[in-house]
DNA sequence: TCTACTTACACCTTTGAATAGG
DNA sequence: ACCTATTCAAAGGTGTAAGTAG
């Protein structure tokens, strides 16, 4: 694999985010996903649609997980603060979906998930996890390749899409109660946590556990967010162009994007990336979040630290 | 003392094999 | 013989709390 990026060669390969409203409820307090030893899968799980593909063409999509920026971070009360420089980070895998290869038109038939994509710390791991920091900022990736199988990639044909609403910090128990809560209410498998649960989750709290406090959360706090990816966006870390970096700001911020109607987490932006050191790709196209991402600090006046940091 | 991490636990969903019925 | 629906047990996914390490 070349480390450098190849030219940009439009493609109109078009990714969207399917469960985009699920992932901004997360993300709008700050998203975090546990991490562990032994693998978790990732709540809420990557789910995109793909489409404009050659339906004929084979392709293999694939996905992984990069940082945020340069950063560690730590959990303070109620919101997370930098704790300092990050530390070096493991390799990059990538997780291959399944499904590939397969021709254009079985991947734009339905959404493509990952669910069974699992996130760990353990820098030993051999089943293929995706290793990651604790404390550390996340965001995913995914890769469209035209290849017949995964070892003839044509990297020339890459194309990569992320959303800013699906990064997240790695932690190893979480740290902010409303997002434990928001898993809580979402993820089938917790189910046995919710408030006025089952019978017999009662009888387990009020005679097992009676110490287990479940989190309260006040509808006012969940504007509450980390800085992280405020500075994700507004750095240019997706090397976008002037222009297509304001259209992005104006879409967080809230503002309409002129031109087509554009839907939630639509990948409309184009740009060639120049990525050195997380190369699995040569064309990323970074997809605005539909709602403001509002962090909780304003002062962070760093930016071109993690650029450099990133990407030199 | 504080923070981050690991582990055991109970509860839950998912999955797949076995079985029954049409 | 084949297909579909149902049942059931095992496997695996959750957050929690307690304990450990630095």
């Amino acid at each position: 694999m070349s480390l450098l990026a190849h030219p940009y060669q439009p493609s109109g390969i078009r990714v969207t985010l399917e469960n985009a409203d699920l992932w901004q409820s997360f993300h709008s307090i700050g998203t975090e996903m546990i991490i562990t030893k032994h693998g978790r899968r990732m709540f809420p799980h990557c789910s995109v649609r793909v489409s404009r593909l050659q339906p004929f063409t084979n392709y293999v999509i694939t996905m992984d997980i990069v940082p945020v920026d340069g950063f560690k971070y730590k959990w303070k009360k109620e919101h997370w603060e930098i704790a300092g420089a990050a530390d070096p980070h493991p390799p990059c895998r990538t997780y291959t979906h399944p499904d590939s290869p397969a021709p254009g038109r079985h991947w734009m038939k339905q959404p493509l998930s990952f669910p069974k994509l699992k996130l760990t710390n353990n820098t030993l791991d051999q089943h293929g996890h995706i290793i990651l920091l604790s404390m550390h900022r996340y965001y995913p990736r995914f890769h469209v390749v035209q290849a017949d199988n995964p070892y003839t990639l044509r990297w020339g044909s890459v194309q990569s899409f992320s959303f800013p609403e699906t990064a997240f910090t790695a932690v190893t128990a979480y740290q902010n109660p409303k997002i434990t809560k928001l898993k809580i209410d979402h993820n089938p498998f917790a189910k046995g946590f919710r408030e006025g649960g089952t019978h017999s989750h009662s009888k387990r709290l009020s005679n097992k556990s009676p110490r287990a406090k479940r989190p309260t959360l006040d509808r006012d706090d969940l504007s509450n967010s980390s800085p992280s990816l405020q500075r994700m966006l507004s750095t240019s870390q997706f090397t976008q162009t002037e222009e297509s970096r304001a259209s992005t700001q104006q879409s967080l911020k809230g503002g309409h994007l002129s031109g087509s109607a554009l839907e939630p987490s639509e990948n409309i932006h184009v740009e060639p990336l120049l990525l050195r050191e997380y190369n699995c790709s040569s064309d990323e196209q970074m997809v605005p979040a539909s709602v403001p991402y509002q962090p909780y600090r304003s002062d962070f006046k760093n930016n071109q630290y993690c650029l450099n940091a990133w990407y030199t």
